[in-house]
DNA sequence: GTGCGGGGAGACCGTTCTGTCTGCAGCTAG
DNA sequence: CTAGCTGCAGACAGAACGGTCTCCCCGCAC
């Protein structure tokens, strides 16, 4: 059982990354320099820049991260834990989201704010954040086909304003933003079945 | 007829706001220096402290002229103007958002653009945002209300998530998504009435 | 005329940013 | 033992940042 030790204390790279994720989606990218993760991380800076090239590699890795630990871990299986069916399980995604917006430490979904970030011209951060909104999408695209709906990507395209509103207007301060959205997505499950 | 001349030649200040606003709405507030504005509006650095005391009051100066010329003499206008009765004129804001979304040059929401990147903290700028959002809400709880629709504030609140939802959709490259948003909205108004 | 306020040109300051480099310490495989 | 990798510490470079300052010009009101 030699890998199953109290804590097999993180390399250099994994407490890079995970300051970068904590500060990255809370306050953003231009927001956060290097030495506060590096501080952060308690880390020297050649070490750093040993495991990424350059911020820009830094900020795609943390995107990756956070499709993972967001995106895969946290979305997809919640609205899969929550609800037996597939129309349920959209639904449930705004029950999830609802838990969320009320969490004190709220950070809103960092594929939006680094999209918007990045608005201008297409640099490869901005169109990875657009790459991993569209994974999302295409999770809304599977559920819709699960559960029998029509046109499931057009369907998707819908959803996500709803999902992608409700976060923006929990971020302006609107708790009650998820169970707004889950009606609205009710009505639309009738307009599609 | 002295005030009908040409052009009266833009005073300094006025040159200074229309550069910020042009760069700010398209580029954001971090990644826009005050040399690029002050090269722009071909100003002398001087002259742009005489007329702001520092660049977060520049911001906000750029937002309240962003609420002037978007949300009144853009949004409210064009909705007034598309339908006579308040319903039509509610729906009608997707109507200017489908043709705004596929201009060449969009540049999407400055108040939520500014406020996720001032997500963390209440900082003035973050503040003075979610007010701007607030106002535009306003506008929608008349509409809602001119319309006979219950609970303005709240219809509002939901009309709001698909005018957010839909522009950060549009963002992403979804030039569908004001019809999208549009056909949830007239859904909306169903359950409203 | 004279004073004054708006404006222009640009040097300058301190800070912060990303990114590089040197030097040293430890661990481990050969 | 030693070579090589990982990592720490921190100086350093070069650019960009926000913001201040001085000096000069010009137009206008008194």
């Amino acid at each position: 059982m030699a890998e199953a030790l109290p804590l097999p204390a993180p390399s250099a790279r994994e407490r890079i990354l995970e300051s970068a994720y904590e500060l990255f989606s809370h306050r953003g990218i231009r927001a956060v320099g290097i030495d506060e993760i590096r501080e952060r991380a308690d880390v020297a800076k050649a070490t750093l820049y040993r495991h990424f090239a350059s911020k820009d590699e830094l900020v795609l890795a943390f995107l990756d991260r956070r499709e993972q630990l967001w995106t895969r871990e946290w979305v997809e299986r919640e609205a899969r834990a929550r609800a037996l069916d597939p129309e349920g399980q959209l639904l449930a995604i705004f029950d999830a989201f609802d838990e969320w917006f009320r969490r004190a430490d709220f950070e809103g979904c960092s594929f939006i704010n680094v999209m918007l970030e990045w608005a201008d011209g297409d640099h490869p951060i901005g169109r990875a954040s657009v790459l991993h909104l569209a994974n999302i999408r295409a999770f809304l695209a599977t559920l819709a086909a699960e559960a029998g709906l029509r046109e499931p990507e057009t369907f998707a395209h819908s959803w996500h304003i709803l999902m992608k509103g409700s976060i923006v207007a929990a971020a302006e301060g609107d708790a009650e933003a998820a169970q707004r959205a889950k009606a609205m997505g009710g009505a639309l499950i009738e307009t599609y079945r």
